[in-house]
RNA sequence: GCGAGGAUGGCGGAAUUGGUAGACGCGCUGGAUUUAGGAUCCAGUGGGCUUUGCUCGUGCGGGUUCGAUUCCCGCUCCUCGCACCA
């Protein structure tokens, strides 16, 4: 009997089907408190799950197992953010239907979780590609265009030939599309625009009441980039009107000795005077075909004086006006005025043009004498800003912004770096939105008739013909048309309503707006009636703990953020944030990789450290070696597949060991000869169990087990689960070398591992003797008088340094230490022929004799 | 450049209201068992030395303290994010 071995490729399946027939996870709706654990959702690839994605899941599965143990309500649902590009260019490239595709890599994520073992309440799965969603994503966009949050605009947007797309800015790097890496380029189009620059302040002030990484708040907080400063107005000398800057310094207008606009500023021509005139079209049309990265990486400034001049408003100078791809369109009112001795920027672009740099702030409140050598930045005290001068730079700037405000000259502005969010896409695989326009045709549009799209007219889809579904295509290609894919489906764009002609919107939705909102989806997916049941709502929001990669940190959940905001305000949810605790998983690397100068792969064995700490060659001190590990890519090779980890090791294995190999948010190597520890723990523990006896355990074991319920459990529920698995072996290790294993200890153990080998536990609690399933076993509790020594090791040190250790009470008094300490040989022996001038006595920590 | 995080044995990592550095695991060494094993079990394992013990040691250089991986000051390197946002 004991020498029979635990065998996870039949056991671990067998679980599986019995949870599953049993419904064993079922969301319990009744129990208190409750906790709602999500999981970032997965995009189903082709190329299935990687070992990245248990990770989080594993430790998702760890507490929503452990709070069930402990009688409490959990959801734990799963889902699929379904939508998007990779099934779509499949589609080109085969004619397979992406919902065909979709389909399919849906099933391998669902098997490949399911072997993991993870506790989710199937009967809550969604996928954002499934009409019955589709319809509530549409329904929410229609709240948004009914409070005024959509509307169209005509904007230059990232238009991606090659996918025959627009992308988001954050969907453009250096120029390249961020999936494929194609070239894109700025171009005016009608596209949807999300107001999203409306709830910054309260995307800012929400950050106040959750409990994220301090590192997710602060991107947030620079995404949204808000800051406070003055629009300030500078009338145009030989041309109508004025030229508006935005500053956050208005208390440097002393000092602007030039302004500023972006190359295409609406007033260029205006200011532009004849004799500039040229080298100002050639700057423009240079400028207009620079793409974000040659204005990147262009290191010197460049720009072309206009030949016009504005006055300033607070000293009546007369400033010249340049033209300069260093100011922005996009920020402020794209036009600056230049304080180049205290903005970096402005100093640099003086200097290149010799253009004159007057100081107007000063740390000690006196002009300097000699030329400033780079840009003071900070605050300080105002000098050369005649009535002004003296100021601290923040009674300066409110003093300022009055006075300008009283003559009209200007007006204190908040400006944020948060735009809003462009929505659409001339996909085909996303959702459609819920409008149409009123068409101008004297014909049949479909059949070839002339018309017009009164694109000014949007209207809204009744609720009650949600979902409008994807129309059948069997060419996804993009085309030409930047009204995008849709717009080839005729019969489904143009319809006919009371005589009338309309015609669908033919953009798409980005795939932000399926994992916007499907947190709330899981609350009651198979509601037709409505988006969520309120009372649901109520019992589960917001969200007890968020885990996922920190990746999605800024846009997915600002995005995310955003509409529950504004379903916040038209009634439908009733917390002001969805989202509380929030958790990012590291990045599992691949195994490390011992490579020489030359780029020959090493074995570990090959290899040694060398005196200065470097790897080196080990028959060859001298080569040096390079050791690291890389992120997994299919390029370099070194992708692991959690199929194969499976049936190697078994599922309890790999997710035992991903929460062994470190804190669950480090970035961490992969190592295959680890996992093999895992597995020896585990069989260890199965073991262990097969030994069990219904003996009495002695003190010490009793003691071992209750403090390693206290471990486990306070780990569990700081998310430590490397050191809670480290204390669970020092447990078992005490079993395997017990001359009996009691029962009882073997049943905590079992308890205890449940989270973190869920098949394993099973198997042991039906060998104890225990009706399944082991989830609805209580969690063990812990005898606190248990979990303390009334011995303890007290270490002895002379003059700072170890020489001994002491078994005392724990309430030993100093002088029974150091009585005791004086019988240490060690001790004794530092002591000889030296006075003792200071005893250090902290009771049950330390003895520190100080001798001379 | 700016911001955040990090650096501990051959490797992954433990330990911070300042109190025995290296828990646990991998790897390695030796042993047991085995026809054999990349299986299992036992023991050892930070470096150095004149090895009952001494000494050095938590990226580097200082400081505070009886005592610093932990606190303070100044650096180096690595990872991630942002990058002309006026």
């Amino acid at each position: 009997m004991t020498d029979e071995r635990y065998d996870p490729a039949e056991v671990e399946p067998r679980w599986q089907a019995y949870w599953q027939e049993h419904d064993t996870f079922r969301t319990d709706e009744e129990k208190e408190p409750r906790f709602y654990i999500l999981d970032m959702f997965p995009y189903p690839s082709g190329s299935g799950l990687h070992v990245g994605h248990p990770e989080g899941y594993t430790a998702t599965d760890i507490v929503a197992r452990y709070h069930r143990a402990k009688g409490h309500g959990v959801l734990h649902p799963m889902g699929w953010d379904a939508f998007g590009l990779p099934a779509e260019q499949y589609a080109i490239k085969t004619g397979t239907h992406p919902r065909d595709t979709t389909q399919k890599n849906i099933d391998t994520f669902r098997r490949q979780l399911k072997m993991l073992g993870f506790s989710y309440d199937w009967s809550r799965e969604v996928d954002t590609t499934d009409p019955s969603y589709v319809r509530w994503t549409q329904w929410i966009f229609l709240k948004l265009f009914e409070r005024g949050l959509a509307y169209q605009n005509e904007i230059a947007v990232n238009w991606c030939p090659a996918l025959g797309t627009v992308l988001a800015n954050e969907e453009v790097v250096g120029g390249l599309s961020e999936r494929g890496q194609h070239p894109v380029v700025r171009k005016p189009l009608r596209q949807w625009v999300l107001k999203i620059t409306e709830y910054s302040d309260r995307l800012l002030a929400g950050l106040e009441g959750v409990e994220w990484p301090k590192s997710t708040e602060t991107m947030q907080r620079e995404w949204i980039g808000r800051s406070e400063g003055a629009e300030v107005h500078f009338p145009l000398v030989d041309a109508e009107g004025e030229l508006s800057v935005f500053t956050t310094r208005p208390d440097t207008l002393f000092g602007a000795t030039f302004m500023v606009v972006a190359p295409e500023h609406e007033s260029v021509a205006k200011i532009t005077t004849d004799a500039q005139r040229e080298a100002v079209t050639a700057y423009v049309a240079e400028a207009a075909n620079k793409s974000d990265l040659d204005r990147k990486t262009a290191k010197q400034k460049t720009g072309v004086f206009t030949g016009g001049y504005a006055t300033n408003p607070v000293n009546g100078a007369k400033v010249p006006i340049w033209i300069a791809d260093y100011v922005l369109m996009g920020y402020g009112t794209g036009a600056i005025m230049a304080v180049p001795a205290h903005d970096e920027r402005d100093f640099e672009f003086a200097k290149t043009f010799d253009i004159p740099i007057v100081e107007v702030v000063s740390k000690t409140g006196k002009a300097s004498s000699a030329p400033l050598e780079s840009a003071m930045a900070g605050e300080g005290v105002a000098v050369n800003s005649g009535a002004y001068d003296g100021l601290s730079t923040a009674e300066f700037k409110t003093r300022i912004i009055a006075n300008l405000e009283a003559k009209g000259q200007g007006k204190g502005r908040v400006e944020t770096k948060l735009r809003d969010w462009v929505f659409s896409r001339q996909r085909y695989w996303g959702e459609p939105f819920p409008i149409y326009f009123p068409v101008d045709t004297d014909g049949d549009p479909r059949a070839g008739a002339d018309y017009a799209i009164r694109y000014d007219e949007p209207i809204a889809v009744p609720e009650s013909e949600l979902p409008v579904r994807l129309p059948e295509l069997d060419d996804f290609r993009p085309g030409e048309d930047p009204a995008g894919v849709l717009a080839r489906a005729k019969d489904w764009r143009f319809f006919q309503q009371d005589g009338k002609w309309f015609a669908r919107e033919t953009n798409t939705m980005p795939q932000w707006a399926g994992s916007c909102w499907y947190y709330l989806r899981y609350l009651s997916p198979h509601n037709d009636e409505a988006i969520f049941d309120a009372e649901q709502a109520e019992r589960w929001l917001p969200v007890s703990l968020y885990v996922g990669g920190a990746e999605h940190a800024v846009l997915h959940l600002l995005y995310a953020r955003f509409w529950h905001m504004v379903l916040y305000d038209a009634g439908v949810v009733s917390v002001p944030e969805p989202f509380g605790k929030l958790v990012h998983q590291g990045m599992i690397l691949g195994e490390v990789e011992y490579t020489t100068q030359a780029g020959d792969k090493l074995a570990a064995a090959d290899v040694k450290k060398n005196a200065d700490g470097n790897f080196v060659l080990e028959a060859d001190g001298s080569t040096p070696v390079t050791a690291r590990a890389y992120k997994m890519s299919k390029s370099r090779g070194n992708v692991l597949n959690p199929d194969d980890v499976v049936e190697r090791f078994g599922a309890d294995s790999m997710r035992v060991y991903e929460m062994f190999m470190g804190p669950l948010e480090a970035t961490k190597p992969w190592s295959t000869s680890s996992i093999g520890g895992v597995r020896r723990f585990l069989d260890r523990v199965y073991a262990s169990v097969l030994r069990a006896e219904p003996v009495e355990a002695d003190e010490a074991l009793m003691k071992l087990a209750h403090r390693t319920i206290q471990k486990v459990t306070g780990d569990i529920e700081a998310l430590r689960f490397n050191t809670a698995i480290s204390a669970m072996m020092v447990l078992t290790n005490a079993l395997v070398r017990a001359e009996h294993v009691p029962a009882e200890i073997a049943s905590m153990l079992v308890r205890l591992v449940h989270p973190f080998a869920p098949h394993l536990a099973e198997e042991c609690w039906l060998k104890l003797g225990h009706e399944p399933s082991v989830q609805f076993a209580d969690w063990p509790e812990f005898d606190p008088a248990l979990c303390v020594d009334d011995e303890v090791e007290v270490p002895v040190q002379v003059n700072g340094k170890l020489r001994g250790k002491l078994m005392l009470a724990k309430d030993a008094s100093e002088e029974t230490a150091l009585s005791a300490a004086r019988e240490l040989g060690g001790v004794a022996r530092q002591l000889e022929g030296k006075t003792l001038r200071k005893v250090i006595w902290v009771p049950g920590r330390i003895l520190n004799l100080i001798v001379g």
